[in-house]
Order: C-alpha cells, then sequence, then structure tokens
DNA sequence: AACCAAATGAGACAGTTTATCAATTAGAGC
DNA sequence: GCTCTAATTGATAAACTGTCTCATTTGGTT
C-alpha cells in the first residue's frame, strides 16, 4: 500500500483504507489488520485464522481478506506450487520476485514486461486486458548465504 | 507436447510418454489419454472425471493428472478468478494466451519474456529459477465477431 | 439512549484434493 | 499359457478451502 497517511502503524493505515471506503472499524477488523502487518512473509487465508483467536469467524477472515484485495491493501500472490498466498501491497500493479529458499519476496515494478506483452499480444491478433506473473527463484541474501544453491 | 512419436493420435501419445515414463498402460489411463486427447479447451480434473465413467475412481483421476504434468504432457493453467485447469502441454515452458470471452488459449513462445526476467531479475540481485505467467484478453475471433468488448 | 444498517460468528454446506487399503491387474520371466 | 510381484485401482473416508445463511451483535449517527 502506499504509506500517504497519517496513521503510524501499518495496521493503523489498513484501517484507515478500509474507513476511507466506508468501511466500520470492528474489533475483528483490527485484530485482523494487526495480524497482517505482523506477517513477515506472504501468508493464507487459514494460517493468518490459525493466528487468531478462534472466536475470529472463518467467514470474517475471508470477507475482509476479500475486501482488503478490493481495496488493494494487500495482493494476492501464487506460489510455485499453486498455493494462493496473500501479502501487503506496495502499489498498484506489479508482480513478485519469490525466494523459494526463505519466502521473502521483492516487488517487480517499472519493468519492460509490460510492453513486451502487449507487442507480443498484438501479434497474436489478441487484445491484451489482464495478466498474472510472478517469478521464483533465491533472493541475494539467500545467495550471499549459500552460493551454491542446495 | 511436442510430437515425435511413432503413434498416430494423441492418446496414443500420452500413453507411450508415460510408458516411457515406466508407467504401465492401464485401461483407466487409455481412457484419460482419450478425454484429455479431445478438449478442446483447458478443463479441470472434475470435469474431465465428469466425461468419464462414475467407475473410473476419483483418485485415478488426480493421480494420473498428477503424472501427466509431471512428464509435461499436460500443463496447469491458471483462470483469472484462480481456478486451476489443464490442457495439453505443446512445448517445454511456455504461456497462455487465455481468451476470458470464449475460453481459448493459444500458446505464447519465442517472445522475449525471459530476457526482461533475466535482466530485471539481476538488476535485484535476484537468481532467477523460474517464473509463471498468464494474458488474459480476447482473442481474434471474439474481437471480430464483436468488435467492442461486452 | 435509541436506532438501523453493517458486521459478525456459528455452523451447515459444497467442491476439490488427498490418504488408506484391500482387491485387481499389467507385464516380465519361465 | 501360467505364475509371480509390484504397480495400479476404486471405494471410502477424511482433510481442506472457501461460501452461504441467518440470528445476534455492534458501530456510528442522530
Amino acid at each position: 500500500m502506499v504509506v500517504t497517511k497519517r496513521s503510524a502503524t501499518v495496521a493503523e493505515q489498513i484501517l484507515e483504507t478500509l474507513e476511507e471506503r466506508g468501511f466500520r472499524s470492528t474489533a475483528p477488523r483490527r485484530a485482523l489488520a494487526a495480524a497482517i502487518a505482523e506477517q513477515e512473509h506472504h501468508f493464507t487465508a487459514e494460517g493468518l485464522r490459525r493466528q487468531l483467536p478462534p472466536s475470529l469467524g472463518r467467514a470474517t477472515v475471508y470477507r475482509t481478506l476479500k475486501i482488503l484485495v478490493e481495496a488493494d491493501v494487500i495482493c494476492r500472490v501464487l506460489l510455485e506450487d499453486g498455493d494462493l498466498h496473500y501479502q501487503l501491497s506496495h502499489s498498484g500493479h506489479h508482480h513478485h520476485l519469490l525466494c523459494v529458499h526463505c519466502g521473502s519476496s521483492q516487488d517487480l515494478t517499472g519493468c519492460d514486461i509490460e510492453d513486451v506483452l502487449v507487442t507480443t499480444s498484438a501479434r497474436h491478433g489478441f487484445e491484451l486486458s489482464g495478466h498474472w506473473l510472478e517469478v521464483y527463484g533465491r533472493c541475494s541474501n539467500c545467495i550471499a548465504a549459500e552460493p551454491v544453491a542446495a
């Protein structure tokens, strides 16, 4: 998400974004925002739920995640094995460099992929409307720690 | 899949690939290969199962699909809504142009995306090991039939 | 404090995928 | 053709993810 809010913490920024969109600030949403803010890596809906009190209903977790994706606060991340995860979204449309070793992710912005896609699609007589890209590999930290892949 | 087999039909080629990998040719696998061969579009595991006699166990369908993905005979296709489908794989690594209107798909090969990714990843100190790309839009047929998107 | 619509959570439900395991079967060797 | 063995199968149970319903609660406003 774009950091242009008054609030100090990420959790508060998440809630502010929701309020701007007309959603109420409730106890379950505050708990969810706090939990999301402290995730180190991308997470699943069920994983998040497990970190929250069981009194917080399953439906609430899924509903809130859906709202947050639509509000561009978090984004969906597709892992190499097909698992759907989420993580804080740091800008509008972007892609991820996912480290398959430590699970960290970096954003990939301002690359030339869009241009290449438009050109290539046009060559197929295809009218581009969207795309999904995930990139897998090892991040610089993991390379430094263990130069040769396991 | 790469067509370098003696067999005439796609179904036979699928079975040959399995045999090359040490898998037996069984009646259920022959039925599955035939069903996959006649799919016009990408399909789901359950959709495929519905087209086969109910006597063919659920587990067999999933097991065989997994084997076929590993053998690179079929590949997974991620739809825009997150649904996982499969389709015949026509080459090694490639991407799909998925028509969101008619459901058809074209393969995207020999494009410059790999090069762009390698360069961009390197800029992030990232060691590329793989990626996943799906492109959504409207195919030329659908554009011709209805020039302005619905 | 009262009101009302938004939001919640418990649980049922649906759909997909995996695990188990006894029975069957393909293919190799004789 | 027959036998043997391991691969394969299918029925079933079970796990898992995500959705839906609906009575109850709650936030924010008046």
